[in-house]
DNA sequence: ACGGTGACACCAG
DNA sequence: TCTGGTGCCACCG
């Protein structure tokens, strides 16, 4: 087993469960939206080690802070979660990058734009 | 308790 | 913009 209670990993797991087909998040993000803005390294040992009895965890939505495919190896890794982006609809660019303007998520709580926070 | 690892982020230069 | 160095966190023998 990888946890036993409501470890880091899976809130991890059950925060990138919420992001929409067709959006990103960057692990720094779904560390800050757990409350541990400095635990992007968490995040990504959390993905890494996406257990098998933990399904519908759309682990191919979480990117690093400069829109690319974080994962090392040569193994199916990156050019797999690659593949599911595209297939979502996520357009990479030339260098490989992602748009974060267009298909970045903010969060589950993010307001929708036009609404004024403060005077 | 300790040191090492990793699908990260940030800050100079 | 890119690159290297540094900091941080969770987790594992």
């Amino acid at each position: 087993m990888v946890e036993m209670s409501r470890s880091f990993a899976q809130r991890v797991y059950e925060l990138v469960r919420q992001v929409p087909y067709g959006r990103v998040v960057s692990y720094g993000g779904v560390a800050a939206m757990l409350g541990h803005p400095r635990a992007a390294r968490g995040v990504g040992w959390a993905l890494r080690n996406l257990p098998d009895d933990e399904p519908q965890v759309p682990w191919w939505r979480v990117i690093n802070r400069n829109g690319e495919i974080s994962i090392k190896g040569p193994f199916p890794g990156p050019t797999l979660q690659r593949e599911l982006l595209e297939r979502e609809g996520v357009r990479f660019d030339a260098r490989g990058r992602v748009d974060w303007r267009e298909y970045g998520w903010k969060g589950p709580e993010a307001p929708v734009d036009g609404t004024v926070v403060a005077p």
